[in-house]
DNA sequence: CTGTTAGCGCCTTCAG
DNA sequence: CTGAAGGCGCTAACAG
């Protein structure tokens, strides 16, 4: 049916593997048969058979990334600066780059990411990138690093971005071999903000935390706890009620937990919300009960997605560097990059203070 | 090195063929050799070798999807829902479904776009789905469609969604073959929003277009112009004054453009911007030049993206189901749902009216 | 219902 | 520098 690489050869007159080796371009060839065997190429429209070639050479093109919501910018924006690695990578000859990345969806469920991670193996990718929090059940998480390491052991290289060093729920110890890491530092963030609001003044800071176990709501939980009970006012009470668990990472959760926080604790003076998202689903249920942002109460988000920065008011936040962390994380999977000692590489946030924030009312 | 097909035949003690026929589970085998196949495949814990089977089948279970940027959720929203529909397909006994899909993001390039179908072609993916607008380059058109027309040819399903019919740049014809159609009614949807303004007695209305030479960015503007134009109103002058082109689809071409609006047309009294996330961006730029929305000027988005509703104001706005489009494109593209005769399915529109548009002031 | 037998298209020694 | 030959792991007839 299609054209193959015996084709090609016939057509110039050479045999099928010097094509191979003019096409992989790894090995000596003369200039006048190279340019004979690439005008056949041309000419037949030969198109590599990719299947063919993992087969043969026992290995693949494909890069697997692993992400929670598709749909949501946070890992689109780290899966778009993950598949920018591959460009110019590698490229035999053409302008063509030989990767290709197989970005699967899990939805943020451990059977669905399980489930990926076996067709990603059935396909024998090279190297697979697992972005965003982990969910912390002990039994998946068993499973999952079970499964890592027979990947690891296969040869395929193992990024986590944005996630902790895998622990396989037995000892906990680190998982080791070809996986690496590059964490962010949510707890220190989470910690930067809530000290900005103390600093303000607020002392009813309301907190609406993301989904249940996983691993990036736990430690920005904690962030926030360490700055409250750091601080001379801390009253554990308190700082318990005015936090709403078990939301998720969509503006609905925002919304829904801040009507709750609002019913519950209609002293608060200031909002932090588990992400920009919900923060914007924040600002819409304050808006709703007739406050003002943030003359009434103060909103912050997390994560400083783009549109942060137009929300109105503009957002508070703590910005992640996800593009770096992402371009960092795809050098890591194609081996471009060599990792730091230890396998994993924390990326910094900052502080991004605006109009989103402010001191509380005088009778506040 | 890994466990494969012969392995497990051995162990469970028939031949490969038997294996090979329990795990495709598409012809008959006695349960109990069955069962004793599947334990060994247990126990030795096999994964199918994807490219091997691909090979051998001259098939494979990769399904393509190309996207112009993966960060946005226009796109993400639809690549979502594409492979919402690869859940539960075809999956042979165990809960693993079969197909992956692969997103690939051109960031708007049309040299990626067909490296890109080069990469699926190599792979032998079984469909691709292409989707958001098209370049108009006639160039690139004729390239592509020869290479779509090839893919086509060699079986490959493909779906174009979000992105008019194919023509080949030569006679402008449809290109004929496994070409399927998920078209979006663009110009219908611009042309709701201009008259939604109109009627509400706006007759100084600003345009922030999307990138020249993409369908979607042409398809709008025609929609708002042929509204413009059946109006008694009409100023061929006026309505090009205030029409700002060449902008991206990111908020900053809604700040920059809408700069360039207020200082060419003062008079402006409602923008609409060629889609939710320029219209952010036109939001924050009015706001800076001391205006209100939509006291002082209107504006309205495209598309109906989530936050849309979150905004501050709400965004009016046309949604597009992308979610739906998606899921029917992965239809088509699986072969689970019949095409339609022509190929072509056109999803409607609906526009959403909410607060960011009001009626001129009345010295407006 | 199960085993045997050829390839699928390419890569990669090994000779020349 | 180039050609010949074997095999990668699986599927798909074909027998039985």
């Amino acid at each position: 049916m299609a054209v193959t690489l015996a084709d090609v050869a016939a057509h110039a007159g050479v045999s099928s593997a010097t094509v191979s080796r003019v096409l992989s371009g790894n090995y000596p060839v003369a200039g006048a048969t190279r340019n004979r065997v690439l005008r056949a190429v041309e000419e037949l429209e030969y198109v590599v058979n990719g299947p063919a070639s993992a087969l043969a050479a026992a290995s693949s093109d494909l890069l697997g990334i692993l992400v929670n919501d598709i749909a949501d910018p946070f890992f689109g924006i780290i899966a778009s600066a993950v598949q920018g690695e591959l460009e110019g990578q590698g490229q035999g000859e053409g302008p063509v780059p030989r990767k290709l990345a197989v970005v699967c969806n899990t939805g943020g469920s451990p059977e669905r990411e399980l489930t990926y991670l076996t067709l990603l193996q059935r396909q024998r990718a090279a190297a697979i990138v697992l972005t965003g929090g982990a969910v912390e059940d002990p039994e998946h998480s068993a499973a999952l690093a079970a499964r890592l390491r027979r990947l690891a052991a296969g040869g395929t290289r193992i990024v986590l971005c944005g996630r902790p060093p895998l622990s396989d729920g037995q000892g906990g110890g680190p998982v080791p071999g070809a996986l690496l890491t590059v964490a962010f530092d949510n707890r220190g963030g989470a910690r930067a903000l809530t000290e900005h609001l103390l600093a303000l003044g607020h002392r009813h800071i309301g907190y609406v935390a993301g989904p249940a176990e996983r691993t990036t709501t736990r430690h920005r939980l904690e962030g926030h706890s360490a700055a409250l009970e750091a601080h001379e006012s801390f009253d554990p009470a308190r700082a318990e009620r005015l936090t709403v668990h078990g939301g998720g990472y969509h503006r609905s959760a925002g919304y829904e937990g801040t009507r709750v926080l609002l019913h519950r604790a209609p002293e608060t003076t200031a909002v932090l919300a588990a992400n920009d998202t919900v923060a914007l689903g924040v600002c819409a249920a304050l808006r709703e009960a007739g406050l003002r942002i943030p003359e009434d109460v103060s909103v912050a988000g997390f994560d400083d997605l783009p549109f942060s920065a137009d929300a109105s008011p503009t957002l508070t936040t703590v910005r992640l560097p996800l593009q770096e962390a992402g371009a960092r994380a795809g050098r890591l999977a194609l081996g471009t990059q060599p990792p730091p000692r230890g396998g994993v590489t924390t990326i910094g946030h900052e502080l991004v203070v605006r109009a989103s924030t402010a001191p509380p009312r005088a009778g506040g």
